[in-house]
DNA sequence: CTCGATCCCTGGACGC
DNA sequence: TGCGTCCAGGGATCGA
């Protein structure tokens, strides 16, 4: 499941393989995860890969302006166009030989001027494919959350601490931060000994810290493994990422505790399964069941 | 504002 | 071997 190391590592070999290339033809498969078909096979031929970028899970390929000097419609704004890809839970984008035979769920091939293609498959179709102008493109970003691994002690603090939602469902809210996924949700409230049902605003200040240290920390050494690949991630050059071998919390219910040899136990919170050690990561004290009574005299 | 529920989708695990 | 069933999960959406 593709969160933001496995999204960095997709990046970084696409810098290599396709940059600098330019489209010269698509070919559509299933299109229901792609915002509008037509506007790929319209838009992306004769188009050159100028930068292959990462914000938050998504994969932004920036696009030239259009070839000999094509009209470009009304505003100007096709000529700074991107490609956004989200590999959803099972994506995988990346670059073959023309040649070879695609797979029964590769739904997008982009012919490439170099006898490639680059071919995006997906059997759940959870990702998302869009050509969108600048313009539409900074409308869809700016809705998102801070990179946790730029995000300053202060920032992060406060997008924290301020919300009374449970810290896991914050650590998955790509409006609060951008690229965390349950994998490393998991893992860093695990290094960081935190609860994943304790809310935000019930963090001290320490906490808060600690949780954005170990948070970059381990994302920093997931990208240096290459991801994580659980399922069936693979990177840009068809390899698997190394960085499950060290997973401390996620995937190992019943397992043992590496810091204190209790067994790791998998539950729901905030609506995700996850994973913690009952004896480190302490539970919040149980909510005091408010009866509806008592709650409607504080008003 | 936050929550759970529901939907999307398919492969893989599991039970019989 | 071959069913059926359940589950995984990112994200959108809707109602409580």
């Amino acid at each position: 499941m593709p969160e933001l190391p496995e999204v960095e590592t997709v990046v970084r070999g696409l810098r290599q393989s396709i940059l600098g290339r330019t489209i010269l033809s698509v070919r559509l498969g299933k299109t229901d995860f792609i915002d509008d078909p037509a506007a790929l096979e319209m838009h992306l031929p004769g188009r050159r890969i100028e930068t292959v970028e990462r914000f938050g899970k998504f994969m932004l390929l920036r696009l030239s302006g259009l070839a000999n000097g094509d009209r470009v419609d009304g505003n100007g704004d096709a000529a700074t166009a991107s490609l956004l890809v989200h590999l959803g839970m099972t994506g995988q984008l990346a670059p073959s030989p023309a040649a070879q035979a695609c797979g029964k769920h590769t739904h997008v091939c982009l012919t490439l001027d170099d006898g490639r293609e680059v071919r995006y498959t997906d059997p759940r179709r959870f990702g998302r494919m869009a050509y969108l102008t600048a313009a539409l493109l900074a409308e869809e970003l700016q809705a998102f959350g801070a990179d946790p691994l730029e995000v300053s002690a202060a920032e992060f603090a406060t997008r924290i601490r301020s919300r009374h939602a449970r810290i896991k469902a914050l650590l998955l809210d790509q409006t609060v931060l951008r690229g965390v996924g349950n994998i490393y949700a998991d893992e860093s409230l695990w290094r960081a000994k935190i609860h994943p049902a304790r809310l935000g605003i019930h963090l001290n200040a320490k906490e808060a810290e600690t949780l954005r240290k170990v948070l970059q920390d381990i994302l920093k050494k997931a990208i240096v493994m290459r991801g994580s690949s659980i399922s069936d991630f693979l990177d840009a050059d068809g390899e698997p990422g190394e960085y499950q071998r060290r997973h401390r919390a996620y995937g190992r219910e019943g397992q043992r505790c590496y810091r204190c040899r209790t067994l790791i136990r998998r539950e729901i919170v905030a609506g995700r399964s996850s994973h913690f050690c009952p004896a480190c990561q302490t539970a919040p004290r149980r909510r005091k069941h408010a009866s509806p009574r008592q709650a409607r005299r504080n008003v």
